[in-house]
DNA sequence: TTGTAAGCGTTATCAC
DNA sequence: GTGATAACGCTTACAA
């Protein structure tokens, strides 16, 4: 069934049936309706490889993540989904793993395949070493690409992200006021988000006048159970520290069983800070105070970005949403931000 | 940059170029060097859309989930992806939320983009009422489909589950050895998973001679924070229950959150079963008793019956996969399975 | 308002 | 081994 089977049964050539499709020009009302009622009786629909190659425009959006069963990329990836459908978008979703060998395999796979766009999800894409990023400059020299929660500075790549930076020196400045002073910032990844959190950290270590150390920054990788003993190991080795800033709700999750399993108290003796409000976050006990890094409204901004894009507007390149600190149990800080009362 | 291109650089003709990128025929040794240098040169990729345009069949696969953000459906997405990908398919992703209405609307949508096949993921596809399976029955009249975690008996429908039926029973049943006699059975969804779940709840009811009672199956609908608040409610209406056995693990923590709230201790007043073993049952204190659902399983099963299927090979329409209870801190059953010494 | 025909970039069937 | 050439199903000037 193509565009000819119907032209025939309706009595009228290819080209008003693809100007009924398209709902263009000018078509009399009599010769649509025919149409309609053709196409209708048919179930036909237009095939989408051969608009494709005629309009050289696909309506096709390429989504590369390195893990879309992650919980923060999985959120990211189903509301980009969601609202890229709501224009009329399909994605096709690419996880490329966290190597940067494959994430650039990848990427040329995509982007050869006449997509109208790339968007990346994590912060991950954003590496830290600038040739590890020559990959996404070069993409974007074809198409725009979109980076949610990353920033790559160069031409035609945008991003949106959540202000981590602030976030975490605002929970960490919370810790510090509630008495917290061996505070261990610990994070997975030098991703361009861990690098912000970091940052943020150090800044509220800073404005307090407490010296920042080496030993109580941590990078970890692995799972909740080599993160735990990766906690008990340092306490055993004679690291004392009174809260944990973590860049993650998981590694957040981990500090709680670690103090669990130790007999510290929480938030009494120890308190933890989490990041992403994770559905876990409400799971632990006590519940983790941490920080929402709104990444629904991240995929939300990220793909109205796009459409304008797409649309030869020129926005702004790089965005930042503030991130929302929710103050929860395993601090003793009270829910307006201000310590609890002793 | 086209073929033509290619061929005209490279002094030879279309049929031969194509011949070399798609390493058919015998063409000489020479020509294909040439050929191939003037394609890497150039860095040539051939268009997809004109290549399914003539090929009719694109290596696109359609998945559809209705949210593909809750973990569970997103490991499997995630596991799908990867495993289409290797096989050189790429996959369009489409979340129908969860209305009949929706679902229809985006099958059709899906359906008409020229893909190869699809995959369902979610128990809810499989929808109770027969008329509301129709569209599915409709779709494999054109393209295999192929469900995960769900059931739909048709022709060209094929599908791989996890044994939820037996895996629940199991439980249920060391729920009851263990001490338990009014436990609820707490579920979200009439689906055809959540059906089966039910059905082993009752039958380790009936095979320990326990009175079913419609009390004490409760189908609720909303997040955690309502979960509680429902149980909250029926015990204060005077309901008892010393166990609830729950569909998912986000149930089965809002039933630990609800123990600590009435001041239950778990396990030895009240015990829990989760289902899919997610991060979060680690999470929750104590850990959660639940069942391994083996969603990574399932969906490199789901993939390699497809694969077979787009071969031409006819496997057998319906597999089960066995659920694995991991017994942990929700309930006095040891981890070999038989009731702790009291 | 409608129709004709060229073009989009492939693959595949013929000849040679 | 290689080269013309006809599909594949659509959009869109340009003509009528």
């Amino acid at each position: 069934m193509n565009i000819y089977d119907i032209s025939k049964k309706a009595g009228v050539s290819i080209a008003t049936v693809s100007r009924v499709i398209n709902n263009k020009d000018r078509v009399s009302e009599k010769t649509r309706k025919k149409i309609m009622d053709v196409i209708e009786q048919e179930g036909y629909t237009p095939n989408e490889y051969a608009r494709g190659l005629a309009l050289q425009s696909t309506k096709v959006i390429g989504v590369l993540c390195p893990d879309s069963s992650d919980s923060y990329t999985a959120a990211a990836i189903y509301n980009v989904e969601r609202c890229l459908r709501d224009y009329g978008y399909d994605c096709i979703l690419c996880c490329t793993g966290h190597r940067q060998e494959d994430r650039e395999k990848y990427m040329k796979l995509i982007d050869s395949k006449q997509i109208d766009a790339l968007v990346l999800v994590g912060s991950s894409y954003a590496a830290q070493d600038p040739k590890d990023q020559q990959y996404i400059i070069d993409a974007a020299k074809e198409k725009p690409v979109m980076i949610i929660n990353g920033e790559v500075d160069a031409p035609n790549v945008y991003s949106v992200a959540c202000g981590d930076e602030a976030a975490v020196e605002a929970a960490t400045s919370g810790l510090i006021e509630s008495g917290s002073r061996d505070i261990l910032f610990l994070y997975n990844a030098r991703s361009y988000s861990g690098r912000r959190k970091l940052q943020g950290y150090k800044n509220a270590l800073q404005k307090h006048g407490i010296r920042e150390r080496d030993e109580l920054i941590a990078l970890v990788t692995g799972g909740l159970d080599e993160t735990i003993d990766f906690l008990l190991r340092q306490r055993s080795e004679g690291l004392r520290f009174d809260a944990v800033m973590a860049s993650d709700d998981y590694l957040a999750a981990a500090a709680v069983k670690y103090a669990k399993k130790t007999g510290l108290k929480i938030p009494e003796d120890f308190q933890v800070i989490g990041y992403n409000d994770l559905m876990l976050a409400r799971c632990c006990e006590p519940e983790l105070t941490t920080v929402d890094s709104r990444v629904e409204d991240l995929s939300v901004a990220a793909v109205n970005y796009l459409m304008q894009i797409l649309d030869g507007e020129t926005p702004r390149q790089h965005s930042l949403l503030e991130g929302r600190l929710t103050w929860r149990g395993t601090t003793r800080t009270s829910e307006d931000g201000n310590p609890a009362p002793e």
